[in-house]
DNA sequence: ATCGCATATTCGAAAACCCATATATATTGG
DNA sequence: CCAATATATATGGGTTTTCGAATATGCGAT
């Protein structure tokens, strides 16, 4: 088992003060795996507006990628330190709203790509 | 028993997302209460400075005040959601370095104001 | 090679944030 | 009332964040 990877509480809080990055987090908490158009039209979002937030998330350590074909997929790193999960836990299970419309969005979603192997 | 506030978790994670905020809602849980004076001894802050964060927090619905004589001390607001304090607690129990030397310069803070009664 | 789609990055400009300094308000004690 | 202490607020400036628009890069299919 690796070990974690350090997380500054201020910078985790600072990742997570943004309507779109906190949902995106949770969108991803909840569904393992999405890629970038999928967010897009979750929250109805222009790209480079989800791709800045996404590479934000990134940065600070709190998500990482996997390129599949033309798709970049995004998803929790699994390196996560468990508290930070913890909390990304705690947040989704008392505020549903923040995900309801981007939920619906993303299951009306039609040709969805396909979800990548591993 | 009343009614907890509402916290828009967006501006739960804002308000965190400053290493003295964070830091005194961290002291604060842990305190109780705690007087301005003390705080900016904590955290060897200029009193405008501590002032300005304590009030922004106290907007934000997560601390609450009470003056006596001439101090006013801060503390957690009893109507926070249950999830915030959770946050609270992972944080401070996963972090402790954040309010270590704040907490020594407490300890070690002269002349401290009696505590308020109740 | 070239086209089309998915994603990333760059480039200003507008807004928000943070700080130090200075000033104002409130309370206590004389 | 006056002085002293504790706290709050206003002002101005420097830094950071955020956005839309435009452009660049990467990959697959033809």
């Amino acid at each position: 088992m690796k070990d974690q990877v350090f997380c500054h509480p201020v910078s985790v809080f600072k990742a997570l003060s943004d309507e779109l990055r906190l949902a995106a987090m949770l969108l991803l908490y909840r569904h393992g795996k999405l890629c970038v158009c999928e967010l897009m039209e979750a929250f109805d979002a222009p790209q480079p507006k989800v791709s800045r937030h996404l590479a934000l998330l990134r940065e600070a350590g709190l998500l990482d990628t996997e390129r599949r074909g033309q798709w970049v997929y995004y998803y929790l790193n699994p390196l996560l330190p468990a508290w930070v999960v913890q909390i990304l836990e705690e947040t989704a299970h008392n505020n549903a709203a923040l995900t309801e419309k981007a939920q619906a969005r993303l299951q009306a979603m039609a040709d969805r790509p396909v979800a990548p192997c591993p």
